[in-house]
DNA sequence: GCTCAGTGCTAACTGCGTTTAGCGACTCCC
DNA sequence: GGGAGTCGCTAAACGCAGTTAGCACTGAGC
């Protein structure tokens, strides 16, 4: 990374460097190694002759906050002062003036390494995911959270695991480092989690994931409820009897069996929801297809199995949208009409819900309002702790009418 | 943001500057809580080697260079020496041992923002964009690019500025202010832009997007061969006449009218390899339509549209799968089979296209390619500039055969 | 004439790792 | 034995802003 690929071939500065590497050579061989290497480039060996001549263009002045006080004709103490808006020292009107004049003169910058140097914070929030940036399920989690953090003023980082433990460590290890003031600690899907040690000691609120520490806010979308709603919908259309469920509480996903279909997570609680509300109303499900995984084809098979097996459902409840695209393939399949043969409901309110014909009704993962309470958690003074189950809310398609008179 | 919500009770940390009475905490708590302090350790003096309380927990309290030094019976500098792996300096094997034995023990972490701020170097490098992990079209990019960054050891930050040259501004800014030494910066679709002036004179690489400015390395998928290869399979299977293509050459997007279907976008460049391909055959497309939009939406009206026309195309290709989606709908709801009456392919190779019944042919874009080589080019020491054109391949469905005989 | 309070500012230190200049001790060589 | 060279290390400066202790001065009050 020397320095071809420049936009300015004009200046270059002091990041020039060379891909040593000093930390790993130094301490390669302490296997227990604490000290990792901190990803730090190496200006070891062969440091670049080049004199560094600094700032030039554009992107590389640096007005340090003596020059200001110079050509204010005070120390930098003073300057310091009027710049941080310090009220509890004395300053002349005149003499804050004349700083802030030089500071915007000079285009003052403060440098933010040796603020957080000296104060210990940085003025950023970060959100750490394992793969909530780079898959296509949650990404509006994102979205919001970076909307709401630019509301409240703060830059925040987004920063991605990949689900390694080790590549985890590093990473919120740097971002501690790094004096980042708070995390969002998120998940692509609702699971427990543990909460890392680096953490422990800086405010961090739970993103769409639980842990036992009841300290900590957890924000989590209310699956129960939204499993009710799921059952109180097709009820209100008048099914009852033949209600059949696709998704199943054995889903493993990546949690380990132990994770499965345990209480808090989208797996258990939608299904808890929809047993509830129809036992409320004295029904119960026609069915339950247990399937391995949430995709089109498992939805499919799951509907194919079921038509086979003899009398249709009136409706389908699918434990989400990809599950109800394959419903939708079954029963056109089988010359089935939604809603006429066949009413659908479905969870999670993905793009698909609006792509698919008639629209799938679908009760909405609440990505966004999840993401920005999140942020707003973090940044308050006395967050309320505990888990804030969000509301899931039905989106209403084409895919539910009152049942066939069969 | 104070600290309530702390997942650990234990008081304040460095976080909370108390400056008053840190001290005093420091030394209370270390009675009290052996585990982890937050406080600065005391300002020394006396304290000699303080038992290796190690890493316990985590947010145990910076141990300073200083304090390694003085375990080790060395001078900072010679620690410092030892650490970074200063070949150039001499130090004695037994002192290096020494030094190092002294690092473990304490579990010593060099301060990453001191050390930013005497070298201006992070070993971090950004991936900036505007909707890339926040929306779920090229979440990939950054998956690759991260798992990329790893394989490089270094840490990879990930920002995104919804699109607001405001908030892209500030952001940036804050980035460079951190001394972030290198910027992948990337966009959801392939399109022109502007760099940024703050990154001149920063190590930067495009992705999946292009700038006049010729000494950028700019990393971008080869949308001509692609719309010749879709054009390609097609002829391969017969087919020759018959082929519509939809998506169209004046779509909008949020480029402004000036970059519609200007060169190097997908717009224009499938279109262009398509026809190219043809006209090396001898043939041409039956028709083009021009969408408003990428969705199935636009895909279901443009195949209705074209079926009411009258003669039923043999093929189609679809700018994007989501079109194909549409018209797979289209092409359903009037009865015609795919590929048995009319053979599809497409762009993309989202999910969707392996949703589909029968699976899509669609022709990848080579995200993960692209993410991986953005961070690669960006890491080498002389990166090749201007635009390299990544490959990308048909993923073979079912939705090709040959025409009907009609 | 002297204290006292308030005003307006500055010198100096802090955080922590990196880096330069250079010092004492020893060896080598003519 | 005197200069040069090498080895192994240290003191001190440096990067930059934030923070504390305290100084010089003015005007009021007794």
């Amino acid at each position: 990374m020397t320095g071809q690929n420049r936009p300015s071939d004009a200046a270059p500065d002091a990041r020039d460097h060379l891909h040593g590497d000093r930390m790993g050579d130094a301490l390669s061989d302490a296997a227990t190694d604490p000290v990792e290497k901190a990803a730090t480039p190496g200006t070891s060996k062969k440091r670049s002759a080049r004199p560094s001549r600094a700032r030039s263009g554009a992107g590389a002045r640096r007005v340090t906050l003596a020059q200001v006080a110079e050509v204010a004709g005070v120390s930098r103490s003073a300057a310091s002062f009027v710049l941080t808006g310090r009220t509890d020292q004395r300053i002349s009107d005149e003499t804050q003036a004349r700083v802030r004049s030089a500071a915007a003169a000079l285009g003052y910058r403060p440098d933010v390494t040796s603020q957080i140097l000296r104060t210990g914070q940085s003025g950023t929030i970060a959100l750490v995911s394992e793969f909530v940036a780079s898959t296509p399920y949650a990404n509006r989690i994102i979205g919001a959270a970076l909307d709401q953090a630019r509301k409240h003023d703060t830059v925040m980082f987004i920063a991605e695991t990949l689900g390694e433990k080790d590549t985890e460590e590093r990473l919120l290890q740097n971002l501690v480092d790094r004096r980042v003031d708070g995390f969002i600690y998120a998940s692509m899907f609702t699971q427990a989690v543990t909460i890392p040690d680096v953490l422990r000691g800086i405010p961090l609120v739970l993103l769409n994931c639980c842990a036992p520490d009841d300290r900590v806010p957890m924000v989590i979308p209310d699956e129960v409820e939204a499993g009710r709603a799921a059952a109180q919908t097709l009820l209100q259309h008048g099914h009852g009897e033949g209600i059949h469920y696709i998704g199943g509480p054995t889903l493993d996903f990546r949690g380990g069996p132990e994770w499965g279909g345990r209480v808090g997570t989208a797996v258990h609680d939608r299904l808890a929801g929809v047993k509830q509300e129809l036992a409320h109303a004295g029904q119960a499900l026609a069915g339950i297809s247990e399937t391995d995984n949430w995709e089109p084809q498992n939805g499919r098979e799951a509907v194919a199995t079921i038509l086979a097996q003899g009398r249709a459902p009136t409706a389908l409840i699918c434990a989400n949208d990809r599950l109800a695209f394959g419903a939708y393939q079954a029963l056109a399949a089988a010359g089935l009409r939604i809603p006429e043969d066949v009413s659908l409901v479905s969870f999670d309110h993905s793009d698909l819900a609006g792509w698919l014909q008639p629209s799938l009704s679908s009760i909405a993962l609440p990505h966004e309002e999840m993401g920005a309470l999140a942020v707003d958690l973090l940044m308050s003074e006395k967050p309320r702790t505990g888990k804030h189950a969000i509301r899931m809310t039905l989106h209403q398609g084409n895919s539910i009418s009152a049942p066939h008179p069969s």
